[in-house]
DNA sequence: TAGACAGTTCGATAACCATTGAACTGTGAA
DNA sequence: TTCACAGTTCAATGGTTATCGAACTGTCTA
């Protein structure tokens, strides 16, 4: 019997470390808190939110993106982002796949 | 009306923090892998999968110790690792809560 | 006792990364 | 054009942390 294979877990090694380590700051991860919140995002907005400079919004944005857990796309002069919730369920999912306990991949 | 409040979700801020920061290094979250697919894990039996010193090692589970997610007893002159399924699965579920999206707090 | 072994603690080192100001690119309005 | 504004890129800096060897603690056996 083939395993199942989760079938919405498309996450590749590389990217499951990406979205570990984008999520382990905690700036970065209430900057995706406030994405998740709003429905347009733009940087100057996520100014406002932390005390912090335009360059780190930036590289934060972009390390979301990198990691595929943010959908950035130019908007005349502002960026919109949203989030890639199917991207944040498979990163949870295949968490708990990893690190859920007895359950092998054997047994599926 | 109150939030209904997921009851599973006991994570402080701090233990949140904690917890994206222990599965954000590689190494340490093969280590929970490991510890997660063995009944009883002994640091020797990690030194053998990981090319690491055994300071390293130590280093590891007591960061996965301190975010919660293993639970370490002595046994004897052996150290027993388990896994807190019920810890990581509150992380996934507040991670999703955090950044799963559209619903905010007033909704619940 | 003493010796072997499992794991911890410590100090040092090196790599990584969040943060910044400044310079830059690109867009929209006058 | 020119200006203002949104965001990017860059090089530098500082803080965090993974890693190590060495010394240590604790446990079991002889």
């Amino acid at each position: 019997m083939k395993t199942t294979r989760s079938a919405r877990s498309p996450l590749t090694d590389k990217q499951f470390e990406l979205i570990a380590k984008a999520l382990a700051d905690p700036r970065r991860m209430a900057v995706l808190e406030v994405i998740a919140g709003e429905r347009e995002c733009a940087c100057t907005k996520l100014r406002e939110e932390f005390p912090v400079s335009k360059a780190t919004i930036s590289h934060h944005i972009k390390e979301l993106v990198r990691a595929g857990l943010v959908e950035a796309r130019r908007e005349g002069q502002y960026l919109s982002c949203e989030v890639r919730r199917d991207v944040l369920e498979a990163y949870t999912a295949e968490l708990l796949r990893r690190a859920g306990g007895r359950a092998k991949a054997s047994i599926v």
